[in-house]
DNA sequence: ACAGGCGGTCGACATTGTCGACCGCAGTGG
DNA sequence: CCACTGCGGTCGACAATGTCGACCGCCTGT
């Protein structure tokens, strides 16, 4: 039987568009959204609710994400042996640079940040674990399209969305970073998805030197470059933490 | 058509048994856990796993959890009103008290951690957001059971498991425990859970008065009791806090 | 009082998911 | 070295199952 199951796929899709409108959604907007009947919609609501990846607000009778998802999501972290691998390794870099870690994966056309270690000062910090940066503007994200042909193949041909002046819109000029990228070794990102920030990555790679992800230091512009470049040292911390971890990959399977 | 749809029971089935089982499991193991033929199941597996909700070990063929959950857990917290409008208040709370904050909500048998403040000072600590605690040996759940007819119901009649030799396990004593928090309107938690930590919470209603969920302090015996007994400040400090979430709850609709 | 929208229900229909036998492969122990 | 046993995965027949669109009661704004 190889096809996917319809109410399965339809069930996500509608968990899917719940997520992307920031607001509740009522039972035929979700129908109408999707293009299915209402009682349809409505039965696999009910299911979905019945098992708690959907609530429902019991007086305006929209529909929202549910805390199941959140229970799920963060078991999904628990199993991740990247991660648990990473954990220490990020730490260390963060207090060594001074500046945020975060660690991604690929995940369809983004990079998923799985862990987010705050810079070390004490100022109020959004933890971005679970949210999805572009894979064309980001360092860890341009890591990922250099060594992962699926990264590659995700991000198509372009142009892509740009978020500043300096991001990269075009197939071309990506595909000649990348070229770079892999020569040295890292990937850098300076102001190309957000003004004033720049961010430094290297890959992390399993022990079949498959590139399963990638770790990155992120801070303002004034603090990680030098003279319009990334500082040597930092890059120098960054990539023997990316080694660190794959190492640890590498030896720490059965 | 008030009934549930199968397929799709079966797959959040197989989500919570990967996401309970620590390891990886094969599909052999799916199936016969959930009674279900191989093919049946690996229908199912497969869809789940074209839309990102589990992922497969390309050289074992055993499954686990997906990235798409960690992703939509995250948009979760994103609409969670209840969370969104506590956040600050929480921040104030644990800079107030020194201590770590939790805020949670009722979920199925327990308590799901929707918002963790760390404890101002910079020990190594680990993000309680997602993870479940035990309703009859936490604060934050014996408020819940105590002001929410369904957190109690969901609680049943006992015995409670026993985490310490304080926890309380029948179902009488935490009923009479339960009269007391209503009484004075907080609970405590000394070391019911675990040893050595203590924690105060108090009820956060909506503008209708129904529990949603409720904060607490959480930090070692000898820095939240005094004489035996919770320090009341603390108490002061939960109780406000909780206030000024409901009030602002109460206000923010429309 | 009405019209229009909502969430939700119902029952007939046929699409759809289910089942259990089967396949090829890998590891294993005789 | 070769049955043998377990694995993940496939196949096709069958009927149970999810789907559809009309319908219901309710609330809201007019």
């Amino acid at each position: 039987m190889p096809g996917p199951i319809q109410s399965l796929s339809r069930a996500a899709a509608i968990m899917r568009l719940l997520a992307g409108g920031e607001r509740r959604l009522g039972l035929s907007e979700v129908a109408t959204a999707l293009d299915l009947a209402k009682g349809t919609a409505h039965g696999i609501l009910r299911t979905l609710q019945q098992e708690g990846f959907v609530e429902q607000d019991p007086e305006s009778g929209k529909y929202q994400l549910g805390a199941e998802l959140l229970r799920l999501g963060q078991s999904y972290l628990d199993v991740h042996e990247l991660r648990a691998r990473a954990l220490v390794w990020a730490d260390d870099l963060a207090r060594a640079a001074g500046e945020t870690v975060y660690l991604g994966v690929l995940h369809q056309q983004g990079v998923l940040i799985v862990h987010h270690v705050f810079r070390p000062d004490d100022t109020r910090q959004v933890l971005e674990v679970g949210s999805m940066q572009p894979l064309h503007s980001t360092a860890i994200g341009k890591v990922l399209v250099a060594y992962d042909p699926v990264a590659r193949g995700e991000l198509g041909d372009g142009p892509y969305e740009s978020y500043t002046l300096r991001t990269l819109t075009g197939a071309g000029e990506l595909d000649a970073e990348c070229a770079l990228i892999r020569e040295r070794g890292w990937a850098d990102s300076v102001e190309e998805t957000w003004e004033g920030v720049a961010s430094i990555a290297a890959l992390i790679q399993d022990r079949r030197r498959n590139p399963v992800g990638a770790v990155c230091i992120n801070g303002p512009v004034e603090r990680v470059c030098e003279d319009g470049f990334v500082k040597p040292s930092l890059v120098a911390s960054v990539r023997s933490a990316a080694r660190a971890i794959s190492r640890d990959l590498g030896a720490g399977r059965f």
